[in-house]
DNA sequence: CTTTTATGAATGAAGG
DNA sequence: CCTTCATTCATAAAAG
């Protein structure tokens, strides 16, 4: 398989140190069984199936590193599973079933508000009358207003203005500045009114090899950032 | 634009897991080993480590569970990350511990931070649990267990504190238990605690504190597959 | 039905 | 602390 060009495959855990501890109780007990299938006595001799000790480290071994590696993923899981549940409120997105899901589950998908025509023309009103940020009584009052025309709540309100205008800025840098046409990462002619741009990637010079750039920020918080109280 | 979306099924591709493969070789010709460390010879009797064909049985059959549900996780992992490692070709999050530097990948350092499921976890619980504003010395310790899984900062601890506390806080006006549920399908969602501020619409409260259910338990299966008795 | 686009919402970081 | 901004994520809606 060629996959290996883009999305980082999910790494496999790295197999810790194997420590087998819950149930150290293997049959340590040294017993010619005969019990079941295992012995059969022929010709005088007792045949048996029959491990080493070091057969038998072995094996726990494997089943140790199995359990191991089995709780790693599912920490894992529960790790990634815990962020997007708590991270975002809507999920919904992989439920898988295996061995967890035995019986119909209900994911419940969360859904976002649509503004209705009617909502989004008075905001689209609103929006265009040039204010800026409606301050919080106007978005209480805006709500108000829109709440006639369908459900809302006033954190609707307030991310439809947020993105209305974040999104209008990012179409248009037209701020013309006249004559000094400083260089600007202006690569976006927006054919429709409200096309998001496709952004670039950014930066990428981790020429050191075998280093990977893993250097967010690191900036100094000794003078007032931390100093809390 | 179109690159955070569902990513399709992949192809596939067989579970890199780590071929643990036992030792299958269960001996069907039966010898009364005595060569190794497995046998001993006591007032005239050969005390071996014995184990039945049933017992071998039952180990071989933990180990291919082991194998399946490793197989399984992984297989859920990658649905899992699927979308977001397509979702930024420029964002390698590292998801968990180390392992993401095995090959040269463009990982690309992000802009901002964004940590990892691990690290939320620990930043959750530390939350949770007890103080409110941790202090700078405090931040610092923070910052370096962190550090184990993954790039941080202090400054980024210092920020997520801070808006973690400012947006829970903006949403505890959600007294109400009394709630009628109408069963209206515009909304559902269980704030566990997190969230900024759905401001629900007014009666709109399906707040199930915490009903989570989408984790499963490892030790049941642990337990009960490592039992070999 | 699958892919793409539009956009509501979450959140890290900056400002005050 | 609180507000604001920028960027990102996820999903409804639209296109193919």
């Amino acid at each position: 398989m060629g996959w290996d060009n883009k999305s980082p495959p999910p790494p496999p855990p790295p197999p810790p140190l194997p420590q087998l501890e819950p149930n150290h109780h293997q049959h340590q007990n040294n017993d010619i069984v005969d019990g079941g299938n295992g012995a059969a006595a022929v010709g005088g001799v007792l045949y048996v199936k029959v491990m080493t000790d070091e057969q038998l480290e072995i094996l726990r071994t494997q089943i140790a590193v199995y359990a191991t590696i089995c709780e790693q993923l599912v920490e894992m899981h529960k790790a990634i599973t815990a962020q997007q549940d708590l991270a975002g409120v809507r999920l919904g997105n992989l439920y898988w079933d295996p061995l967890v899901t035995s019986a119909g589950h209900k994911i419940t998908a969360r859904q976002r508000w649509t503004p209705t025509p009617m909502q989004l023309q008075i905001l689209e009103r609103i929006f265009d009358k040039g204010l800026g940020i409606p301050s919080k009584q106007k978005i209480k009052d805006i709500t108000a207003e829109l709440s006639l025309h369908g459900q809302i709540s006033e954190t609707n309100v307030y991310n439809w203005f947020q993105n209305r205008r974040a999104r209008s800025k990012r179409k248009q840098p037209n701020t013309a500045p006249s004559n000094a046409e400083s260089e600007v990462e202006t690569d976006a002619e927006s054919p429709k009114e409200k096309k998001r741009e496709p952004e670039n990637l950014k930066l990428q010079a981790s020429s050191t090899p075998g280093a990977e750039d893993l250097s967010f920020q690191s900036r100094e918080i000794s003078s007032e950032m931390l100093s809390v109280d």
